[in-house]
DNA sequence: CTCAATTAGCACTGAATTAGTGCTAATTGC
DNA sequence: GCAATTAGCACTAATTCAGTGCTAATTGAG
């Protein structure tokens, strides 16, 4: 389903959070602005502390902030850590191919232009920051 | 998970394969050509055949043709019937935001990027034919 | 006219992925 | 000490997806 998981969309918002808002946020103080699941915005900010983009308080007037500016974090980076780095078609990965070439037609006729087009989203993705999101919703010409 | 469906994937080959060989080819034939579960590809194509991408030839000798011309047939439209048009993120579809604007602060930060982002993916798709998939892997170069 | 090949329809099962929760421990400012 | 907070891990529930079973309708060929 050619879409965002909601874990990573959480991340993005919980990021972006942290991009325009100084010094260190909660879970809570940040979910409290997004109609999110807070346990699961919990378990994901432990995840992108694990990637370690963003670096953890812990402790009462605990939380988190970004563990690197805005502007050099990109969505490829993210999306990448969160639901690892998308294959598009099976027959880019393994399976119903063997040695990477197509078991009985020689060569998948969808592979390779499929493979392009995986490469352009993710060109994309690597050209969008963090500080692209965080400009806004109005203001926001994302880098496409 | 930023990927497309088996389902799309195998009807991108049929597809791919109708625009590359003359006449009525029946799913037998078609998954003569590729590893791929014939049962299941035939479900996809009828599928596409409710969505008038194929014309079906019922009886012996039956099979499906492209109901229009391979290069007037864009991804995005082949996508957007067998799986929809992704949302990309939650927030654009509804639940959490009430009338178009997210409930808690007043507008979701990664709503419109997200949302930008997921049109450049489309449009993308949208730039891309059928034909060009059928020029092979070895000399196909996407209009990316 | 019969038969075999084929599409049509539709429901179902099992697997995989994703969403979300429960619980407890460790940390730390106040 | 205590309340707020992150850490970790396991688990359940919901959803999506892949794949199959079965039967009917159609039709060209012999």
């Amino acid at each position: 389903m050619l879409q965002l998981t909601k874990r990573t969309e959480y991340g993005l918002i919980a990021l972006t959070h942290l991009a325009s808002h100084e010094g260190v946020q909660s879970v809570r103080s940040i979910s409290e602005h997004y109609p999110v699941p807070r346990r699961l915005l919990a378990e994901v900010l432990k995840d992108l502390q694990r990637s370690e983009f963003v670096e953890s308080h812990r402790g009462a007037q605990g939380g988190y902030t970004l563990s690197r500016p805005a502007t050099e974090i990109t969505l490829a980076e993210v999306v990448g850590a969160l639901e690892g780095h998308p294959s598009l078609a099976s027959c880019e990965s393994l399976g119903a191919y063997v040695g990477n070439t197509c078991n009985v037609e020689a060569v998948c006729p969808i592979k390779s232009p499929i493979h392009s087009l995986r490469e352009s989203i993710w060109r994309m993705l690597e050209r969008t920051t963090l500080s692209d999101l965080a400009r806004g919703p109005r203001t926001a010409r994302l880098p496409l």
